[in-house]
DNA sequence: GAAACCGGGTTCTGCCATAATT
DNA sequence: AATTATGGCAGAACCCGGTTTC
């Protein structure tokens, strides 16, 4: 459970920190200063910030429901202009839900144009969220994680034959629901931007000589329920990036692709190019050959994924430990656990003198529990 | 009864640029 | 011309345990 979600949530928080610090004086300077300096010397009609004045009161009434004003000015400076809006509404509306106070701010805060939208189109996309959520709550923790997701589309009828769509795909109802769970942006993306998506899955079926299509797209989808997020063109790239980069038959690479390799899809393409070449030359340093490289992808795909400092400690850890690379190459999942624990583990079996060699390095592909139950029988009896 | 095989779970937003509206 | 709607991007693994096999 840690792992790769601390590592999103210590992320995350400090860039948005980063921003929130660079952007607001750059706003004091921009829209500020017109405002209070400027009255004197020009007439409103040619100040650069080209704008009307905010909406005061709107500016109050935000900021009594505790919505960070600056924040929202930094993001949709537009949507302070108005003159008419529906704070109260949708504030009512997702309390009705509810959302506490606080999270309601944030959500404005976050995607201020929440508040241009009326109450009866609330009500309607709301219908169509539950329609795949189970509760009200659900969606809450959604939106109020992506205010975005949920709000940055008006296009209620889209939204509707998205759902269609997405349903149509034959997902069953589980991947539909931990689609939308995990990557609700995919329901305001365009059914046509969505459609593309699926064609171009299809497109690389057929190209790459197989035999059901629509079967293929949605292997891959719901293995990799991020993919509908992406551009064609990322997902393109690296497919064709793929296919050029090593001698991988046709017949290979499409059932990697709707097998464990559906994910590596996502990768940016500098980071898969990356990622590729250099795995590529540590393999070459430690006088691997090019097959070597294949099958290692071919039957462990995440590999891809494995940053190259990441993946270079992993392999240095391990082969230091007397683990030859043709061990590695027949377990590539052992590369799977982080590199503490390879190191932890390591470091324990070495006080027993396990015996690689001998024993194989299964070991190490185990979970915790297992494998803190077998150093226990292993100690028992080398006491004995 | 342990080891190996195998697949599954978790996870993804907030910002920017541009097209489309009004 | 301003505002809204939409598309695209960067970021970068880890762990668990049911079932089968020996």
């Amino acid at each position: 459970m840690p792992g790769f979600r601390v590592l999103l949530r210590l992320h995350r928080p400090s860039a948005q920190a980063f921003n929130f610090f660079v952007a607001s004086p750059a706003h004091l300077i921009s829209g500020g200063i017109p405002k209070g300096l400027c009255t004197v010397t020009t007439n409103a009609s040619d100040t650069k910030p080209s704008s009307g004045p905010e909406n005061e009161s709107l500016l109050e009434s935000l900021t009594f429901m505790g919505v960070d004003v600056k924040m929202a000015r930094q993001r949709q400076p537009g949507v302070l202009r108005k003159i008419i809006t529906n704070e109260q509404g949708l504030s009512d509306f997702l309390h009705g839900k509810g959302a506490s106070r606080k999270v309601v701010a944030s959500i404005i805060s976050r995607y201020p144009r929440a508040i241009t939208r009326t109450s009866e189109h609330l009500e309607q996309r709301w219908a169509l969220w539950r329609g795949v959520f189970q509760s009200d709550s659900k969606i809450i923790s959604i939106v109020d994680r992506s205010p975005e997701s949920f709000f940055r589309s008006s296009d209620n009828d889209n939204l509707e034959k998205n759902i269609l769509f997405l349903g149509s795909l034959g997902l069953n109802a589980k991947d539909l629901h931990r689609m939308l769970t995990t990557a609700p942006r995919t329901f305001s993306n365009s059914v046509e931007l969505n459609r593309q998506m699926v064609e171009l899955l299809e497109d690389v079926c057929a190209e790459l000589g197989g035999e059901d299509p629509r079967q293929f797209a949605k292997a891959i989808i719901s293995r990799n329920l991020y993919i509908l997020i992406r551009s064609t063109k990322r997902v393109r790239t690296n497919i064709d990036f793929l296919k050029a980069s090593f001698k991988i038959s046709d017949h290979e690479l499409l059932e990697t692709l709707q097998g464990n390799g559906a994910e590596i899809l996502d990768l940016s393409n500098e980071y898969l190019r990356r990622n590729l070449k250099r795995l590529q030359e540590k393999l070459k340093s430690l006088s691997c050959q090019k097959v070597d490289v294949k099958n290692l992808i071919i039957c462990y795909p995440t590999v891809l994924f494995i940053g190259p400092d990441t993946l270079n400690s992993k392999l240095d850890c391990l082969l230091k430990a007397g683990i030859s690379m043709k061990q590695i190459l027949e377990k590539p999942k052992v590369l799977e656990y982080s590199t503490e624990n390879l190191t932890g583990r390591l470091q324990e079996l070495s006080k027993l003198q396990y015996d690689f060699k001998k024993n194989g390095i299964n070991i190490l592909d185990m979970s915790r529990k297992r494998f803190d139950a077998r150093l226990e029988r292993m100690s028992l009896t080398s006491d004995k």
